[in-house]
DNA sequence: CATGAATGAGGCTTCATTCAT
DNA sequence: TATGAATGAAGCCTCATTCAT
């Protein structure tokens, strides 16, 4: 009556646990400093090991990078499609991501800071880790795409093209964390996110002048 | 009663124009490698003059930079003004604006990756211009929250929070420009246009159900 | 009259096995490396254990190259003793002690790499071992001289200086193994032998023109 | 009446000498150090100029020890084709070339400590510059091989094979300079040609018994 | 005894900045 | 004023060595 495959349990167990701890701490220092900044060092110390020790987990700074970006990547699409799965109506499931999606960036505050400057991960710092990069958050607007296309065909929502669409919401939202980010104490969250949704469901034109 | 002697022509034309020249140099090589790569040895040869030159001309890399921004958005700014003069309408201004700041993001291209990328310029890289940065961008989306607020008051635009409707619109474009220049041959920018001011504008809700 | 107990037995003896492994595995090492590549790590590997567990045997990796130089050098001394025993007259004798070395550095190809190598062991890789590497390595020379003096005295040889021709000897045979150790496919060992005794032996000068 | 070409003089000139310098530093510290320990913090101490100079006038560590090596290579060659010129008769060419070896490898002690230890310079240090080593190496052999070719047609001497014997010859003299190098005091250089001299030509045979 | 994760000194290299010419 | 050689701090990475398990 043992576990199925708990094999390996302590090393590869602890193992992970420092992966994660390092990973985290690359996050921290990325949302504070920025890549530009975020030294193998100053990861390091926030990780509170020793320099050399990064590289036991991680092949080499890119590959530290890589993972700390593609590891918020696939925390943020979890979330995402829980919101997909637990919302009914595509305006609502919509909304439900915008929220996952600033809430997402609000936890992970100084590592989404990054994410959303993706394409400013240029030819360094993030070295070829740049197409990657821009791959997981193409993943994301695609995912949110197939939203706004359910929603086109059930009718919920004018037939615009998807892609498009699910872009300029994320674009949107990029502003309002962005925003929110920088202000030491922001609106309610939900207001944020409804002022958003508003503008993106409604637009701004005031319709026939009649 | 004009200035008595305009003094200082040779010597401070001759600054400016050579200031103007290692900006232009600046925003060619930033543009074509990003912030990371933009080295003063490269900015240098990009101006046809020598390293120690650009000290003679501004501090430190950091306002270098700093300028070659403002340089950015001081034309950004003035091209806008000249659109907003030009149409009439909220909306075919807000039109006009729209397609400005694609426009001159073209043209740009190398340099205005960056703009767009403020948010990066963290610590680094930009240094505390970051500051200045988002000042800038802020004064630029102040203004379109001009037009936007003269619009709704004029009953062609929603009741909205014109400052958060400047941002999304600037959001929105910010995303059309990002895939504009990573796709090789991008769509007609009047179509990119278009198609951003109709989400803006009217959003993705099908409206009333019928 | 033995000695009482030959204790120790049980664990000197492994412990024993396991230095051998050991320094097996680090000539092995060094052989197909070099001294520069061979790391600990890469030993311990080789030897099929911890890293750490090599500071369990020697104090550090100095020993180690220094052990490993060690064993090389005993079990050349074992064998060219050998071969002083077996063959008869001088000029035999340095012919199979010749040979001997030739195959010895065949036999640990990557390690008598290093041992040629030896006046590179500067003051690094070996440390201070460089001085011990000299011993020994005078120590061979020294026991060739001896064959060399007793072929004088038996008028076999001329009478030249013993130790210089002894090194004489064993530089000549050094740069037959550094060519063969390069060559993918050496000639016959007994040639190679042949020819640098025929050197060694008879010079090259043609003599009295006649 | 100007000179012909001296264009470039004031610049060239300078970089050229500081590329001496540097080039003389480096010989001295592989010298006294090895390989192994040469590292540029090192040679940039020795040259009396900061780490980041080495930069200006070598593209990476390998470029510059390899130029290290190759200056001491075509010092040695040139050294080498004027006493074939001087002298008459293979033996005293050979005898010349001896003694310039020996003299020059004493004037740059250090750095031609390595250059004997040319098969040393394994996978690293010297990195891809292994072979270029040996390939000077062996063009330096085969130029001797080609002054004891000749003196065999001429007669003088025997036939044996003439890269195989310039090999040894090499080598005997390597022994030589080893020997001298770490005598604090050595014997006049003369004698010590003279008795590798003898060695080589004569070999240590004492002929015939009678 | 054995392990291997952790450490941190040290090596190579880049680049913003200074300064003698 | 313009130059570019020189500097040295700082970044990435390796590896000998230690130590808790």
């Amino acid at each position: 009556m043992t576990h199925p495959h708990p094999i390996r349990t302590k090393e590869q167990v602890l193992k992970d646990f420092r992966t994660g701890e390092i990973l985290d701490a690359a996050r921290r220092v990325i949302g504070e400093l920025g890549y530009a900044e975020a030294s193998m060092e100053r990861i390091a110390q926030a990780a509170g090991v020793a320099k050399g020790t990064l590289y036991l987990y991680f092949k080499n700074k890119e590959s530290l990078l890589s993972a700390a970006f593609e590891l918020g990547h696939a925390e943020l699409m979890g979330r995402t499609r829980a919101c997909t799965q637990r919302a009914r109506g595509a305006k609502a499931k919509l909304r439900e991501i915008a929220r996952a999606f600033v809430e997402h960036c609000a936890e992970h505050q100084a590592f989404y800071r990054a994410l959303l400057e993706q394409p400013a991960l240029g030819p360094d710092g993030f070295a070829g880790s740049a197409g990657r990069a821009r791959e997981l958050v193409d993943e994301y607007i695609r995912y949110l795409a197939g939203s706004v296309e359910r929603g086109i065909r059930a009718g919920e929502l004018r037939g615009v093209d998807p892609e498009r669409a699910a872009r300029a919401l994320v674009e949107i939202l990029r502003g309002v964390v962005a925003l929110r980010l920088r202000e030491p104490d922001p609106t309610e969250l939900t207001e944020d996110v409804d002022t958003a949704m508003d503008l993106f469901l409604h637009g701004v034109d005031a319709g026939e002048p009649k």
